[in-house]
DNA sequence: TATGAATGAGGATTCATTCAT
DNA sequence: AATGAATGAATCCTCATTCAT
C-alpha cells in the first residue's frame, strides 16, 4: 500500500508489510481460514520470508494482536485530555475509539472477533489491552464518583461488569455504524454516551435501578 | 450423553445426537478447527452417517446455528409476560436470556463467537435471530416511551441504535458471566439493567446527556 | 509384490504392504531422505491411508524397526539347536544370522544402518534386540568356557567385551557380505568363526595374547 | 573454539572453522538433518560464505569425510613403529585407532555412521580410506605369515573379510567402551587383540576352525 | 440403518541455494 | 572477505468427502 512491492527492502519495512497483509487476512478470513500463502501473496513476498521474519502462524497472529492492541490503546489515550471532567473524558475516549475502529476494521476484527474466538494464548493477549481500557474506564468512573459524590459506592466487580457492558455495547454499535450508511463515529459515540452515562451516574450516586413494586434489584 | 450409543436408532434421534456433538465441538474448537471425525466420534456414529443425514460440514454448522438460535429465542420469549410494564418485561427478558446462555455455553459460543466470526452464509443466519431480538427490544423501548411520555421523543434510528447497544452489551456480559466464576445470570441481568435503564429513561424523557459547556450532544 | 494392488483390502493386509514398502524405502534412502510420498506410492496406496494406519513417519519407522528386529531375532533363535556343543551352536547362530540378513537386506539396513544413525528413540529400539543377541552370545561363551575348562577363567566383563566384539564383527561382516558380490552367508559365517573361535578358545583356556617382551596384555 | 569468531580471517582458517562446525553437526545430526544454517551459525559465519568456500552441502560433506579419513589414517600410521613384530604393530595400531576415535567422536560418526549410511558418492570416499587400512592390516598379516611360516596361506578376499570383521569389532568395542564407565581405549585394544590375534595366527598357519565331527568348515 | 476402506486437495513448515551489495 | 535479503521446491501431515458393502 504505502511501500512499493519492489525487492530488497530493509527488514523492518518488510515486517510491517507482512503484518498489514496478515491483519487484513486474519480479520477477513479468521485465524484458521487464513492461509500463509494468501498472506505472503498479499504482502508481495514469498512464504519463506514470512517464516524467516515471523517464525510461525501463531507468532504472526500474536504479533498482529499486539500491534493492533497497541495502536488502538494509543489512539484512545491520545484522544483524551486529562484535565477535563470525567464525562467529557469518556466522551472523548469513545469518539477516539469509534474513529479508530472505523478506520481499522480489520484490526478491530482481529482483536474482537478472531483473537477472542480462538483459545489461548491469543485471548490473553487481548485481555491485557482490555484490562488497560477497563482500568482507564474504571479510573474515569472513580473520578466522576469523587467529583459528583463523596463515597466510593461501586465494588470492583461491578465496575468490571460495567466495563464489559460498555465495551460490548461499543462493539455492537461499531458494527452497526459500519453497516448502516450515514451513521458516523461521532454519532455512535453520542448514542453510547446517552445510553450509558445516566446509568453510570445513578450507580455512582447509589441509585440503582430496581423492579418497581418488588423488593430487590440485586440477587 | 442422554441417549445410549447403541445401534439402530430412528433418524430424528440420531440427528439430534449428531447436532449435540456438533454444537459442543464447534463451540469449543471453532468452526474450522472442529473436525468431522471428532464430531462423529463424539456422537458415537461413523462419519458416513453424519454425511448421510447432514450432508456437509457447512450444512451441519448451519443446522446447529438454526437450532440454537431457535431455542434461545424461544427461551427469551417464554420468559416475558406481555401484560407487565416495559422495564419489568425487559428485566424478565434479560434474565431469561442470561439464564439460557449460562445453561447452554456451547450453543452460545456457536451463535456469538463462531457463527459471527466466519463469514457468510453463517453470519446471516445469526443476524436473523438477532434482528428478532432487536425488534423485540425496540418494541419495548417504544412502548416504554409511550407509557412514560406522550409525544414520540425518540426518532426511530435512535431507538435502533439503542437496541443495538443494549443487545451488544447483553452479549458481552453473557460472555463475561460465562467465563467469570461466581457471576450469576441474575447478577448479570441486574448489572445490565442498572447500566442501561436510567439512560433509556432519560432519553425517553427528552433529557439526553450532552457535553457540559458545549452546544451539541448529537452531531 | 505378493498381494495385488487392487482396492479394498482388510486393514492388516494393507498395513503389511505399507511396512514392506517402508522398510524398502527407509533401507535404501535413509530415514530422512525417504518420503512418505514414495512409501505410499510403492505400497500402492494414498498417503492419507498410510497416516490413518501408521500415524506418522516416526511411528512408521519404529514399527518397521520392531518388525525387522523381531523377525531377525526369531530367525537366529530358530537356527540354533540347544543340545549341541557351544561352537556348533555359535556356528549355527551365525549362519542363521548371515542368511537372514542376506535375504532381507533392506530390513538389515533399517536396523543397522538407519535406526542406529538417527538418534533416540530409534536407537533404543534396536538396542533392545541387540542386547538379546549379545546375551545369547554371552551365554554361549560362558557355556563353552565351562565345557572346555573347569574353573571360571573369564571375568564377566571380559565376556561382555568379547560378545560385543563378536556381534560387532558379525554386523560389519553382514554389511560387507551384502555389498560384496560373490560372498555367501555361509562364507561370512565361516570367516567369522575362523576369526573369532581360536581367540575365544585361547582366552577360555587362560592363554590370552600379550605383547611379547612386555609385562601386561591388560592395562 | 580454537579461533575467535572475529571478522576477516584468511580463507584457509575460515575453511577449517567451517569444517569443524560441519563435522560436529553432521556427526551429531546426520547428513540430512544437519542444516547449512546450523553449520554456518556454529562456524560463526554467514551462509553465503560457506557456499563461497565449499560450494554445496554435498561437497562440504565430502570434504569432511576426506579430512577425517586423512587424520584417522595418519593417526594410525603414526602409532606404528615399522621395525617391530607384526603383533606388536597391530597392537600399536589398534591403540592409536581407539584413542583417535575416542578423541574425535564426531569425526568417527561422520566416517562410520553417516558416510556409509547415505549412498554414493559418499560411501566411496570412505572406501578409499578403508582400503588403505585394509592394505595396512593385510601387510601386517602377510609379514606375520612370513615371520611365522613360509607360504602366503591367505587369499586376498579372506583378508578383506578379516579386516571388515576387525573394524566392525573395533567399532562395536569403541561404542561399548564409550558407554561403559571404566573401560579405557587401551583395554578395548587389548580385548580386541585377545579376541582376534589367535584366530589370525591360526589362519595364517593354515589351521582354520571347523565344525567338530563334520567334514567342512568352508562351503 | 450403518460402516470400514480410501483419497484429492490443501496447509504449515523447512531447506539448499542465490543475488546484490 | 563477507553478508542481509530473498525464494523454488519439497516434506509432513490433516481434513472433508465418497465408495462399496
Amino acid at each position: 500500500m504505502s511501500a512499493v512491492k519492489g525487492k530488497r527492502m530493509p527488514r523492518a519495512v518488510r515486517e510491517q508489510q507482512m503484518m498489514d497483509a496478515a491483519v487484513r487476512t486474519f480479520g477477513q478470513r479468521g485465524y484458521r481460514a487464513a492461509s500463509m500463502d494468501e498472506i505472503a501473496e498479499l504482502a508481495g513476498v514469498s512464504k519463506p520470508l514470512v517464516y524467516l521474519y515471523l517464525n510461525s502462524k501463531d507468532e504472526l497472529f500474536t504479533a498482529c494482536i499486539r500491534r493492533e492492541a497497541k495502536t488502538l490503546l494509543e489512539a484512545v489515550q491520545a484522544g483524551v485530555e486529562p484535565g477535563l471532567p470525567a464525562d467529557r473524558q469518556l466522551w472523548a475516549g469513545l469518539r477516539a475509539f469509534f474513529m479508530h475502529t472505523a478506520e481499522n476494521p480489520d484490526g478491530w476484527a482481529v482483536l474482537y472477533r478472531q483473537a477472542r474466538t480462538h483459545g489461548e494464548p491469543f485471548a490473553t493477549e487481548v485481555s491485557v489491552m482490555r484490562d488497560e481500557i477497563v482500568a482507564f474506564v474504571t479510573g474515569l468512573i472513580g473520578a466522576a464518583a469523587r467529583e459528583v459524590h463523596h463515597d466510593p459506592a461501586l465494588p470492583d466487580r461491578d465496575v468490571a461488569g460495567l466495563a464489559q457492558a460498555l465495551v460490548g455495547a461499543a462493539e455492537a454499535l461499531a458494527g452497526w455504524a459500519n453497516e448502516t450508511p450515514g451513521v458516523s463515529a461521532k454519532e455512535a459515540a453520542a448514542t453510547l454516551m446517552n445510553f450509558s452515562w445516566a446509568g453510570l451516574e445513578n450507580l455512582m450516586n447509589g441509585r440503582p435501578w430496581q423492579p418497581r413494586g418488588q423488593s430487590a434489584g440485586r440477587g
